[in-house]
DNA sequence: GCTTCCCGCCACACA
DNA sequence: TGTGTGGCGGGAAGC
């Protein structure tokens, strides 16, 4: 990682990395003697080898002067042990001689918050405050930074304007720092926002602004960081070298490159007093687009306008030699720094390192590792990372293993990427040996407090299934429900299990998106009772930071006939909403469609039925009538709108993808939803283009404007009319052959016949027909849901999606009666939720299909057939693997509170 | 770290 | 002026 630190205005609070600011200590010329310099080091390993019951005696009998500043370093050093800081941290306070600093206690804040241990979090703010110590703005800083940083903005912003009330006022300086820790996290817009209703109050300074437009820049929006920079000027601010400094990074980091030499010139016809940092800018600007002999020849010219070049300068020169020339250029200017008398810091050497690993010189780079400890600069976390990167990018996982090893026995512990990158590394050789590894780090990095993302924990946990160690698959799964993050469907079914058994009362935790899910079931199931009145059935509270979901005092999921209950949840993972609609609505006796109707059968909000029916009504299915209400036109009249968009397109050259037959848009309506749909079929209708993705669609459809946030608003409406296009099977989601970068094939005429699925037939046959209902081998979503059976995959799946389609009316059919008795029938061997084996032969539903509803009776055949299934074998077996891990666990754990298992 | 998708704010349109 | 519409961007999930 390069660090221009000094050319940004660093906010002084903001220190989220202390371990970072270790400063190199001299084992021999240390002047002030007590203690000794190497205590930490001792003390941290004591520390991360005792429990907690020996810790105290431990910590009591050490041998050592305990000061604030070397418990300060010793938590610096446990830095990435969370876990173990906090408790030297929690044992050493209550040492009978010594009392914590306030430093101490914001590095104690730091860690806590940093394990995402908001009790501990704020039971330390609390001790500070009766202490006296604090809490300071700087702990504020800390605790801000840290909210925004696991994605919670607003409690940020809550945070800071409640600071009073712990006895801490807030001023300019603080302010500026929420709006730094905004900016960092690319929340821009936010903290402009915040900058506009505070400016007043808080006296909102030059440094203010700059903290916004460098937000700006940090995001590409060099427009707009421009306009900050004028509003600040008409508020009688002066910019200083720090604003035009920002922008000039600004320009370089958007690829401005143009701009950001004519803005560099400005700045020297302007006598700017142009120093260390506005050159270190330019060097490392042109350097990374390929400049070098330009970054040259800024670095040379420095030194003759009387500016000396810093270490920072040095790095970027080096660090774009490696990247862009080569490495023993890099390396003859850093024997040149240290000829000059400059002491070359950590981040001289990572980028040395980086550039001697980078050309394959790995044994040189290991030589620079040792020079560092020679040279009283100890490498850091990144040395030991992008060392260990390398190794392992060569093969040579083991060398990986080896220097992890050593940072974790030496003064260095592993941070989160250290995990990561030796996780992934450990999928490269497919050995079920290396899988035991990377099981054993993600137990590891657990330990240490670090939470590995949900992908990760899947990756392993495949792994270890496919790779034969079940056992071991099993203990991951424990951890990573432990964790929160179980798959998705997994958590359904856990959720569901725990239900099962009589929890009521009782609280689980469980993640939002979950809880997103069982809101619309709830909806479904209220029509299912056709309940008139709203009777919340799962009270879901969202606190501070966890979601809370009452488990009802009845299972709402017993009412319902066995089988129907699988059906729910793959009705929602099964479908898009648009499906839903079609489904609902395509029936052949629908004339009109009221809005709000749609948005309550589809249990959800109108805002996404606008979307639908925008789509539609472009393309001819539907028409408006009124305001709130359209009508059903069907799928008749497709092709004919379809063949006037086709006139329509050539007339305006859609066939020739030149740049110029956008649209120009000047109104709203000009961007509409609907309009743009019919672009971009004429895209397709209009040329022989088979393949586009979205991002070539927008890049034509915008003409010249290339604008990225414009571009990206613009991929972004072009996903959802995609979805809703493919969902009536006009295109279809493939990938392009070179590339593999997802791309859109239109299949509306002249679709894949020999599925049955041709869309000619569609488009030409009788209203009657039921689109959404065409899906074979179509991945939906996120679940992949797909049809098990791939050869007479279409008839069989379409049987089935049409059954459901019908669920609707079925549920009217089903007697009391009946449905008791199903319930009786299978109270046995009752299987919940959508992983119920598939028991159901081809053949039992090869005869259903043109049979009647009668069948379709046998709910729990239908059920189970509907699970979330996989394409491919392997993702199959390994589903299976998936069920059987958690069953047998559950049965495992059966005897002891099974609240445990989620929460 | 990029792609894809969902959500909901808020401004504009229309009666 | 109130209600209906829908542009738009944030940000979470997925990979």
């Amino acid at each position: 990682m390069f660090a221009l630190s000094d050319q940004i205005p660093r906010n002084n609070h903001t220190t989220l990395l202390p371990y970072l600011n270790l400063l190199p200590h001299n084992l021999t010329t240390t002047t002030t003697p007590p203690p000794p310099p190497q205590d930490e080091t001792s003390i941290a390993n004591l520390v991360l080898k005792s429990d907690p019951q020996t810790l105290t005696t431990a910590l009591q009998n050490h041998p050592v002067q305990w000061t604030p500043e070397l418990v300060t370093r010793v938590l610096k050093r446990l830095w990435n042990h969370g876990p173990k800081a906090l408790q030297f941290f929690k044992t050493l306070d209550r040492h009978h001689s010594y009392t914590h600093s306030s430093a101490a206690f914001d590095h104690a804040v730091d860690i806590a918050a940093r394990l995402r241990d908001y009790k501990s979090l704020w039971t330390l703010v609390a001790s500070m405050q009766t202490r006296r110590l604090g809490p300071t703005p700087k702990t504020f800083a800390i605790i801000t930074e840290r909210y925004v940083a696991s994605g919670k903005p607003d409690r940020a912003v809550k945070i800071f304007l409640s600071m009073h009330h712990h006895g801490c006022p807030q001023d300019l300086n603080s302010f500026n720092t929420i709006l730094d820790v905004l900016c960092k996290s690319k929340r821009v817009e936010k903290a402009y926002s915040l900058l506009k209703i505070f400016r007043g109050r808080f006296r909102a300074d030059t440094v203010s602004y700059n903290i916004i437009a460098n937000g700006f820049c940090l995001i590409k929006r060099t427009p707009k960081a421009l306009e900050v920079l004028k509003e600040m000027v008409e508020r009688g601010l002066n910019p200083s070298l720090i604003t035009y400094n920002i922008l000039l990074k600004g320009f370089f980091r958007a690829g401005q490159i143009k701009e950001a030499w004519e803005f560099f010139l400005e700045m020297k016809n302007r006598k700017c007093e142009i120093d260390v940092v506005t050159y270190t800018t330019v060097v490392h600007g042109f350097g990374v687009v390929g400049e070098v002999k330009k970054a040259r020849k800024v670095f040379d010219e420095m030194i003759g306008k009387g500016v000396l070049p810093s270490v920072a300068t040095h790095n970027a020169l080096i660090q774009v030699l490696c990247k862009k020339d080569s490495v023993e250029n890099a390396i003859a200017v850093f024997e040149e720094m240290l000829r000059k008398g400059y002491v070359p810091n950590s981040t001289t050497y990572n980028v040395v390192i980086r550039g001697l690993c980078h050309a394959g010189k790995m044994d040189m780079a290991m030589e620079y590792v040792h020079r560092m400890k020679n040279d009283e600069c100890e490498p850091n976390v990144q040395t030991y990372n992008l060392v260990i990167r390398y190794y392992c990018e060569a093969g040579e996982i083991d060398k990986g293993l080896e220097v992890f090893e050593k940072m974790g026995s030496g003064d260095c512990l592993p941070n989160l990427d250290t995990y990561n990158i030796l996780i992934s590394a450990t999928f490269v050789r497919k050995k079920s040996d290396d899988l035991m590894v990377a099981g054993k780090l993600l137990i590891e990095m657990v330990n240490r407090g670090f939470l590995p993302r949900k992908f990760t924990f899947n990756r392993v946990l495949n792994g270890l299934l496919l790779t034969g160690n079940q056992g071991f698959a099993k203990e991951i799964l424990r951890l990573q429900s432990k964790c929160g993050r179980l798959p998705r469907h997994l958590e359904c079914y856990c959720f569901f299990s725990l239900w099962n058994r009589n929890l009521s009362g009782h609280q689980l935790v469980i993640l939002k998106p979950t809880v997103y899910v069982l809101h619309r079931m709830e909806l479904l199931l209220r029509r299912y009772r056709k309940e008139e009145t709203f009777i919340p059935v799962l009270k879901v509270k969202d606190e501070m930071d966890v979601t809370l979901i009452q488990v009802p005092t009845y299972s709402i999921v017993h009412e319902l006939p066995i089988g129907f209950q699988n059906v729910i949840v793959c009705y929602l993972s099964f479908y898009g909403l648009t499906s839903i609609f079609l489904s609902l609505y395509n029936q052949g006796n629908v004339e009109t469609i009221g809005l709000d109707d749609a948005a309550t059968r589809l249990g959800v909000e109108r805002r996404r039925i606008y979307d639908i029916v925008n789509v539609l009504e472009s393309v001819g299915v539907l028409a408006r009538k009124a305001k709130n209400r359209y009508s059903w036109k069907g799928f008749g009249g497709v092709p004919k709108t379809l063949q006037q968009l086709r006139e329509e397109g050539l007339r305006e050259n859609f066939n020739t993808f030149n740049g110029n037959n956008y649209v120009k848009v000047n109104n709203r309506k000009e961007k509409s939803l609907g309009l743009l749909t019919q672009n971009f079929v004429k895209l397709f209708l209009c040329s022989n283009v088979d393949l586009i993705s979205l991002e070539e669609a927008a890049k034509i459809l915008l003409g010249d404007a290339h604008d990225p946030s414009m571009m990206r608003t613009k991929v972004r409406r072009l996903y959802d009319i995609a979805n809703v296009l493919s969902s009536m099977n006009f295109i279809e989601k493939t990938h392009h052959p070179k590339t593999r970068k997802p791309a859109f094939r239109w299949l509306g005429t002249r679709g894949k016949s020999d599925n049955g699925s041709a869309n000619t037939s569609v488009l030409n046959e009788s209203k009657k027909r039921i689109f959404g209902t065409e899906i074979t081998n179509t991945s939906f979503k996120r679940t992949k849901v797909v049809s098990t059976i791939d050869e007479n995959s279409n008839q069989i799946t379409k049987t089935h999606l049409q059954m459901l389609v019908k669920c609707e009316d079925l549920e009217n059919e089903v007697d009391k009666s009946n449905f008791e008795q199903d319930l009786r029938h299978s109270s046995k061997n009752f299987q919940f939720g959508p992983f119920a084996p598939v028991t159901v032969s081809v053949s039992k539903f090869g005869a259903t299909q043109n049979s009647t509803v009668k069948q379709v009776h046998d709910w729990e055949s239908l059920a189970s057939t509907y699970r979330p299934q996989y394409h491919n074998q392997a993702l199959r077996d390994l589903f299976v693997h998936y069920v059987e891990a958690w069953k047998s666990w559950c049965s495992e754990v059966a005897g002891k509170n099974p609240i445990q298992l989620i929460s």
